[in-house]
DNA sequence: TAGGCCATCTGGTCCT
DNA sequence: AGGACCAGATGGCCTA
Protein backbone atom coordinates (compact mmCIF):
# COMPACT_ATOMS: atom_id res chain seq x y z
CA UNK A 1 0.00 0.00 0.00
CA UNK A 2 1.60 3.13 -1.17
CA UNK A 3 0.01 5.96 0.25
CA UNK A 4 1.16 9.81 -0.76
CA UNK A 5 -1.16 12.09 1.51
CA UNK A 6 -2.11 14.67 -1.16
CA UNK A 7 -1.66 17.93 1.57
CA UNK A 8 1.91 17.11 2.30
CA UNK A 9 3.55 16.44 -1.07
CA UNK A 10 7.71 16.07 -0.51
CA UNK A 11 8.67 19.24 -2.77
CA UNK A 12 6.52 21.02 -0.37
CA UNK A 13 6.46 20.25 2.66
CA UNK A 14 8.01 22.06 5.59
CA UNK A 15 6.60 25.53 4.39
CA UNK A 16 3.85 25.38 6.43
CA UNK A 17 5.72 25.95 9.77
CA UNK A 18 8.60 28.04 8.64
CA UNK A 19 11.45 28.99 10.74
CA UNK A 20 14.76 30.83 10.20
CA UNK A 21 17.85 29.06 9.74
CA UNK A 22 20.10 29.29 13.01
CA UNK A 23 23.15 30.44 10.89
CA UNK A 24 22.15 32.17 8.35
CA UNK A 25 19.11 33.16 9.10
CA UNK A 26 17.66 32.38 5.99
CA UNK A 27 14.43 30.28 6.25
CA UNK A 28 15.43 28.79 2.94
CA UNK A 29 18.25 27.19 4.84
CA UNK A 30 15.74 26.26 7.02
CA UNK A 31 13.04 24.77 4.92
CA UNK A 32 15.94 22.59 2.98
CA UNK A 33 17.25 21.07 6.46
CA UNK A 34 13.51 20.39 7.14
CA UNK A 35 12.82 18.47 3.84
CA UNK A 36 16.05 16.68 4.19
CA UNK A 37 14.94 15.24 7.48
CA UNK A 38 11.50 14.44 6.08
CA UNK A 39 12.91 12.64 3.52
CA UNK A 40 15.19 10.97 5.50
CA UNK A 41 12.36 10.21 7.81
CA UNK A 42 10.36 8.70 4.78
CA UNK A 43 13.18 6.53 3.49
CA UNK A 44 13.71 5.34 7.03
CA UNK A 45 10.09 4.21 7.83
CA UNK A 46 10.30 2.67 4.33
CA UNK A 47 12.94 0.32 5.22
CA UNK A 48 11.15 0.08 8.81
CA UNK A 49 7.71 -1.44 6.38
CA UNK A 50 10.03 -3.51 4.70
CA UNK A 51 11.03 -4.99 7.26
CA UNK A 52 7.72 -5.80 8.68
CA UNK A 53 6.61 -7.08 5.19
CA UNK A 54 9.95 -9.83 5.62
CA UNK A 55 8.38 -10.68 8.81
CA UNK A 56 4.76 -11.33 8.21
CA UNK A 57 6.45 -13.60 4.94
CA UNK A 58 7.90 -16.20 7.82
CA UNK A 59 5.17 -15.88 10.00
CA UNK A 60 2.01 -17.71 10.24
CA UNK A 61 -1.48 -15.94 8.00
CA UNK A 62 -4.83 -15.90 8.89
CA UNK A 63 -5.42 -15.92 5.79
CA UNK A 64 -4.29 -14.47 1.29
CA UNK A 65 -7.19 -11.89 1.88
CA UNK A 66 -5.83 -9.39 4.57
CA UNK A 67 -2.46 -9.29 6.28
CA UNK A 68 -1.70 -8.69 9.47
CA UNK A 69 -1.13 -4.95 10.59
CA UNK A 70 2.14 -4.21 12.25
CA UNK A 71 1.08 -5.13 16.11
CA UNK A 72 -0.54 -8.30 14.87
CA UNK A 73 2.80 -9.25 13.03
CA UNK A 74 5.16 -8.25 15.75
CA UNK A 75 3.10 -10.26 18.47
CA UNK A 76 2.50 -13.25 16.39
CA UNK A 77 6.37 -13.16 15.30
CA UNK A 78 7.29 -13.36 19.10
CA UNK A 79 4.45 -16.13 19.68
CA UNK A 80 5.96 -18.25 16.91
CA UNK A 81 9.34 -18.10 18.01
CA UNK A 82 8.29 -19.03 21.55
CA UNK A 83 6.42 -22.12 19.70
CA UNK A 84 9.67 -22.59 17.92
CA UNK A 85 11.65 -22.77 21.22
CA UNK A 86 9.12 -24.61 22.63
CA UNK A 87 9.59 -27.46 20.47
CA UNK A 88 13.32 -27.03 20.72
CA UNK A 89 13.20 -27.75 24.24
CA UNK A 90 11.06 -30.57 24.35
CA UNK A 91 12.73 -32.46 21.68
CA UNK A 92 15.63 -31.96 24.19
CA UNK A 93 13.82 -32.79 27.58
CA UNK A 94 12.26 -36.51 25.60
CA UNK A 95 15.67 -36.68 24.43
CA UNK A 96 13.75 -37.68 21.06
CA UNK A 97 16.55 -39.14 19.10
CA UNK A 98 14.18 -39.67 16.00
CA UNK A 99 14.81 -37.10 13.27
CA UNK A 100 10.91 -37.54 12.04
CA UNK A 101 9.80 -36.17 15.65
CA UNK A 102 11.41 -33.28 14.75
CA UNK A 103 10.16 -32.99 11.48
CA UNK A 104 6.29 -33.36 12.33
CA UNK A 105 6.87 -30.86 15.38
CA UNK A 106 8.02 -28.53 13.03
CA UNK A 107 5.11 -29.38 10.20
CA UNK A 108 2.72 -28.18 12.97
CA UNK A 109 3.83 -24.45 13.08
CA UNK A 110 4.63 -24.47 8.89
CA UNK A 111 2.67 -20.91 8.31
CA UNK A 112 1.19 -23.21 5.65
CA UNK A 113 -0.78 -25.15 7.99
CA UNK A 114 -2.94 -21.97 9.33
CA UNK A 115 -4.44 -21.40 6.06
CA UNK A 116 -7.50 -23.29 7.46
CA UNK A 117 -8.01 -20.46 9.63
CA UNK A 118 -8.49 -18.14 7.01
CA UNK A 119 -12.59 -18.05 7.60
CA UNK A 120 -12.43 -17.49 10.76
CA UNK A 121 -13.83 -13.89 11.41
CA UNK A 122 -10.33 -11.70 11.74
CA UNK A 123 -9.83 -10.44 15.16
CA UNK A 124 -12.92 -12.91 16.55
CA UNK A 125 -12.68 -14.09 19.98
CA UNK A 126 -12.18 -17.90 17.89
CA UNK A 127 -9.18 -16.01 16.30
CA UNK A 128 -7.86 -14.98 19.78
CA UNK A 129 -8.90 -17.74 21.30
CA UNK A 130 -6.53 -19.78 19.24
CA UNK A 131 -3.67 -17.54 19.00
CA UNK A 132 -3.73 -18.19 23.34
CA UNK A 133 -3.93 -21.70 23.15
CA UNK A 134 -1.50 -22.23 19.92
CA UNK A 135 0.78 -19.81 20.83
CA UNK A 136 0.45 -18.82 24.74
CA UNK A 137 3.15 -16.37 25.01
CA UNK A 138 3.00 -13.60 27.74
CA UNK A 139 4.38 -10.50 27.62
CA UNK A 140 5.09 -10.97 31.38
CA UNK A 141 6.30 -14.18 31.21
CA UNK A 142 9.37 -13.20 28.76
CA UNK A 143 13.01 -14.48 29.55
CA UNK A 144 15.43 -14.28 27.23
CA UNK A 145 17.73 -17.84 27.19
CA UNK A 146 21.09 -16.99 27.51
C1' DT B 1 -20.35 7.12 10.42
C1' DA B 2 -16.98 5.52 13.88
C1' DG B 3 -12.90 3.19 14.60
C1' DG B 4 -8.65 0.98 13.05
C1' DC B 5 -4.64 1.40 10.44
C1' DC B 6 -1.42 3.86 8.06
C1' DA B 7 1.82 7.60 5.89
C1' DT B 8 3.69 11.80 6.67
C1' DC B 9 5.33 15.90 9.05
C1' DT B 10 7.49 17.78 12.93
C1' DG B 11 10.19 18.88 17.01
C1' DG B 12 12.89 16.88 20.57
C1' DT B 13 16.67 13.92 22.11
C1' DC B 14 20.63 11.08 21.62
C1' DC B 15 24.68 9.63 19.22
C1' DT B 16 28.79 9.93 16.20
C1' DA C 1 26.76 19.80 13.25
C1' DG C 2 24.26 16.47 11.17
C1' DG C 3 22.00 12.12 11.13
C1' DA C 4 19.18 8.51 13.44
C1' DC C 5 15.54 7.57 16.26
C1' DC C 6 11.30 8.45 18.57
C1' DA C 7 6.66 10.00 19.78
C1' DG C 8 2.80 13.11 19.03
C1' DA C 9 -0.27 15.28 15.75
C1' DT C 10 -2.80 15.19 11.58
C1' DG C 11 -5.54 13.57 8.00
C1' DG C 12 -6.73 9.95 4.33
C1' DC C 13 -8.44 5.25 3.27
C1' DC C 14 -11.05 1.22 4.38
C1' DT C 15 -14.36 -1.72 6.67
C1' DA C 16 -18.12 -3.11 9.75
Amino acid sequence: MVYRRPSFTGSESGSESESLDSKTGSPEGSTRRRMAANARERKRMQGLNTAFDRLRKVVPQWGQDKQLSKYETLQMALSYIMALNRILIDGQRCNAPSRQWLDMQFDCVQPENYQCFSTIGYGSPDQQEYMHSSFPYQCDGLQVPT
